[in-house]
DNA sequence: CGGATCATTGATCATAGTCAAACCGCGTGG
DNA sequence: CCACGCGGTTTGACTATGATCAATGATCCG
């Protein structure tokens, strides 16, 4: 499991040349990749406020953790359609350095093609089992034009990918290691409490290793590792095997730099 | 000009107390700023390849360099269909540190409101004179409903933009200060040129300081000019006071880090 | 129970940041 | 037309954040 995002030789040029570092294969091959998709026979009844097509259902698909929802450099030819569990889209480059770029949560829209038909440059990849529902371009195309309201959603769904993506690349350019982990975990705990309106447990599962968090922030997980030590024994937040417990959240906002009027804001509406 | 994304103390907590930092205040005010948007009488034809909405021309308006479009906090009214000019895309951390997220260019589309309806957090700055249609949300929400064509045009331009994001993110988390530069200017130098077409000429003005190019890289003014020089020394690119030259396109696509066979591709289709 | 994955810790190093000073290009006004 | 000044660039000396390399431990799961 997580076999596509898992280690390797994390080869870091360090301006030199690039050329005598080992390379990763840029696609890891494993067993499940290459399973068929599943076809969802009952679902959980909540799963269908995610959905940007009510009706269209003959889409559903389950998929294991590790699984490729699609693949860098593939065209796309449906849009993915994140019904339960955690997907993570990332990006890779040549020599096997990772970027994960966006953890999706239901609701999610993914594989989008953009307007000048180019090949998709991110992956994304199940860190849980997920139920998705694939929707074709030629459904998506024809819903689109009867349905002005999908349109209206699907956009604004878009446009917060990108909020999100500019809020998340500020951490990355700009906040100190510390700042960026602290960040990443309140976005996480705050994303994934809104998904359970009511519901202020401040302990929760995760499903990512150190490594992906480093991958998430652009840190080694070695650093991530002594940075969330550093949180731990401040007593802020405990994170240890994929189990989060915020202990301070007010001083888990500070640390991450988030306007407390804007870190509220977060505690209320659903957003995907 | 340039007032918004001027220098000031890039104050920088290593870890430690923020607090004891001279903050930057939050919106630097500046004259131009109040002033009122100049209705656009002529335009030049070219414009209206970029149109989001061809039939719609009331919303345009031409604006100076340093002039906000809009900005981080406000609650979106409008958005904004950039016809000429550069614009800045940025954020803002509460001690002034900024992070730029996005150069637009004519064809792209800002300020759209999102999902949750929340206040934006990025600001859209024009770097050069621009002319901009500013659509109210009314017109877009009546267009959608009537003309499917757009609303596909839009989510495909959305979908791009983010997809932009991702791979700037990747560069600013994963790669090191040579390799980002030279992915920007080259990022930078393809699609300013795909606006061009069959125009290859290898040098153009890049209306950006070395500060905005940090701001852009997430690395320090001072950095990006020592990286700036080695560039220049190894005859890669020349980029001095706003001018850029590529000396040698097949090395800055390798320092890039960069696939060569996307490199190509980029020289190929419009795109925004 | 045992192997694999994940986490932890230490020692050392390098990339990029900080601080500071000087310089250059260009527009402006005397 | 030249002096001035401001924004932008360049360079140097020093520091520090986070990377690298390496070894050991903890946890999970079949």
């Amino acid at each position: 499991m997580f076999q596509g995002l898992t280690a390797q030789e994390a080869a870091r040029p360090s301006g030199g040349p690039l050329d005598d570092l080992s390379r990763r294969p840029k696609r890891p091959k494993d067993g499940a990749d290459s399973e068929a998709w599943a076809p969802v026979i009952g679902l959980p009844p909540s799963t269908d406020a995610y959905r940007l097509l009510p009706r269209f259902r003959t889409g559903d698909r389950r998929m294991p953790v590790g699984r490729d929802l699609f693949r860098i450099g593939e065209t796309s030819k449906s849009i993915f359609n994140l019904l339960s569990g955690w997907v993570a889209v990332y990006t890779l480059l040549e020599d096997g350095r990772r970027q994960i770029v966006h953890f999706a949560l239901p609701g999610a829209v993914m594989g989008m093609p953009t307007s000048n038909g180019a090949k998709i440059s991110y992956g994304a990849q199940a860190l849980t089992e997920v139920v998705v529902s694939v929707i074709p371009n030629t459904v998506l195309t024809t819903v689109l034009k009867d349905d002005p309201e999908v349109s209206m959603r699907l956009a604004s769904t878009l446009a917060r990918d990108t909020s999100i993506a500019y809020d998340h690349m500020t951490s990355i350019g700009r906040r100190t290691a510390r700042e960026r982990v602290a960040y990443l975990l309140l976005e996480l705990f705050t994303r994934h409490r809104a998904q359970w309106p009511g519901n202020s447990i401040e302990e929760m599962v995760i499903p990512l290793t150190q490594e992906q968090i480093g991958d998430a922030t652009g840190l080694t997980f070695v650093h991530v590792n002594r940075v969330l030590s550093t949180l731990r024994k401040d007593k802020i937040v405990h994170f240890h095997y994929r189990r989060l417990r915020i202990l301070d959240p007010d001083r888990l906002i500070e640390v991450a730099g988030v306007d407390p009027q804007t870190a509220m804001s977060w505690f209320e509406r659903r957003s995907t």
